[in-house]
DNA sequence: CTGTTAGCGCATTCAT
DNA sequence: ATGAATGCGCTAACAG
């Protein structure tokens, strides 16, 4: 371990070594623009960084330019399964605009989160991403708001501030595409607990898709869970008890999709062979252990991370794109839970 | 948007409120040990720093004190599945042991890596973690060596710089134990290419342990394969064709189980009911589209992420831990492809 | 124990 | 077009 330790090679000796100033040395080394150098003298700068083995100090740049070229991200890395995905869209974006991304964890506690903003904010973060783990509106901390912010996956009540969210109602629109398309039109619904923006959305989407095609979504159809794979088994119950059971069942989330596989087969039917079976938010460890495999509808978080990075780039560049809400597609994943009406 | 851009608060204000010097307030605001400051002083400056609202300023810290806070990791962020799961185990660490972790694409060349390490070595990075995706010997960029460096989940040839490896030998010990606990003996195994860390270990442990339980493992029942979902197709057709084919299969990896599968399927046998199938990598992608379910040995990504770090922190704050390799062990991951041998 | 002084490496305004 | 001067906010000797 020998990382010798000889002074770091500077602008000034950039400079000395190319015989002209730091200020000359700046400008070509930061392509500034509106500056016209004469390219000899530009060869001799460069080929004196090459050769001294200069690097720029980015803390030294932050400092003199008050601009770190950093984006933070506060989210629910260690507890949440999905924050994976946004980290991945949000940091190949960051990159590609040539800039860093500050990973911090929230894991929920709103005093934790405030702390972690806060070192993000030392770090003289340009930008701020906070992505939340299920869709809802969310109480933004005070410190967030020193620094441009989107919110990813949320929304804050007052509107405000820009975000990025999945289009649940194009979500709840594929699901009923995939299930017309394979000759079913007597279909249940079991809802997530009323008012959340992923009930209200998955069910308008889906109750419209229907109604285009001519297919009636009955109230008796329609029963409501509350999330838990609990809810799920009650709530296909209850579809399949009553008279004129549905032949396929959308679930308002995976979780519920795995309570009424339960039901199902209880119930000694297939499937998908005698019912069909679609749910909601790809999870992958539960799709993982359902048999048959979930075919479910996934939400796009890679791509809400990268759409909140580039949001930022542009809040940050003064482009004045306020067009604050954007909805992003939720797109339909086939496994084997979807097969052909009987009747 | 009105993020008010007043003069931010320096410590020379704190110092001017609290009435002491800067240096005083730096010595304070940074818990430095060794000098006793009273106790009212203290108190003062605290509650001027907090009164003003009052930030450090992390590029000026990392500036003035050479220390920049930051680790880099080096990973195939976008084309590997696997390394969100190190990001994940380094990120957490790193946030624990209040630090940020800055992350760099590599995507495999040799010349966007080297860039890659670049930026981050212009970040001031105070050590560096390179991943690969998976376990083989790798040419480190000359400029890695510039800043102390670990390697996780793969090694340099010179063994001069530390890593974190999957113990590939604890992971073919753990399906010998599944196997075996099902009571096989007759058992077949399709190898990874010939001389790759992954095959070696994995064939050593497996049949290690099998070879304790009394239970022998000919040559004929070890085909060679290339890690290929065609030929793991072979290597089971070879293995079923033959005289006296075995009950169980242990494949190499989760690519070539699923190339076994067909070969089981095609041969009419059912899994796990007749055949067993122990795959290696615990692929999500893959063991979610397989069926049954693919019990499979699982790569310690996450605790490898985390590993590197810690070790990383070790060689940074000077304690002479060069006990330089670590393997992690390998947990099997059941799902449904292990079951009862009839024989 | 506290304050004074001098950088850290770079950006930038203002002269030349 | 280039160079000199100044400051970004903080740390770390060294004095007092």
């Amino acid at each position: 371990m020998e990382h010798t330790r000889e002074r770091p090679v500077t602008m000034a000796d950039v400079a000395r070594a190319a015989g002209v100033s730091r200020t000359t040395v700046s400008f070509v080394l930061n392509g500034r623009s509106g500056v016209n150098i004469p390219g000899t003298t530009r060869e001799r700068i460069l080929h004196a960084a090459e050769g001294l083995g200069y690097r720029r100090n980015a803390a030294a740049q932050a400092l003199a330019s008050q601009r770190s070229g950093l984006f933070g991200l506060v989210t629910e890395i260690v507890t949440s399964p999905f924050a994976a995905d946004v980290i991945k869209g949000a940091q190949w974006r960051s990159w590609e605009d040539n800039r860093f991304l500050l990973i911090a964890p929230s894991e929920n506690e709103q005093m934790m989160e405030a702390a972690a903003i806060e070192k993000l904010l030392e770090q003289r973060i340009e930008g701020l991403i906070i992505a939340a783990s299920w869709h809802q509106a969310v109480e933004v901390p005070e410190n967030a708001h020193q620094v441009p912010c989107v919110l990813v996956h949320c929304f804050d009540e007052s509107g405000r501030l820009p975000s990025v969210v999945p289009d649940e109602e194009s979500g709840g629109r594929a699901a009923a595409q995939e299930l017309l398309a394979y000759g079913h039109r007597e279909i249940g619904h079991i809802t997530l607990p009323p008012g959340i923006p992923a009930q209200v959305g998955r069910l308008r989407g889906f109750g419209a898709e229907l109604s285009a095609a001519g297919v009636a979504l009955p109230d008796h159809r329609i029963v409501a869970g509350d999330g838990t794979a609990e809810s799920g088994y009650h709530g296909a119950a209850e579809l399949l008890d009553g008279p004129n059971p549905p032949t396929a069942i959308f679930c308002g989330n995976d979780r519920m999709a795995m309570g009424a596989y339960d039901a199902i087969k209880e119930r000694g039917l297939r499937i998908p062979h005698e019912i069909s079976v679609v749910g909601f938010d790809d999870q992958q460890a539960l799709a993982d252990s359902l048999r048959p495999g979930l075919t479910t509808v996934a939400l796009p978080f890679e791509e809400m991370g990268a759409a909140g990075v580039r949001k930022l780039t542009a809040m940050t560049t003064g482009s004045r794109d306020t067009s604050s809400h954007l909805a992003l597609d939720c797109p339909l994943h086939r496994r084997s839970s979807v097969g052909f009406a009987l009747r």
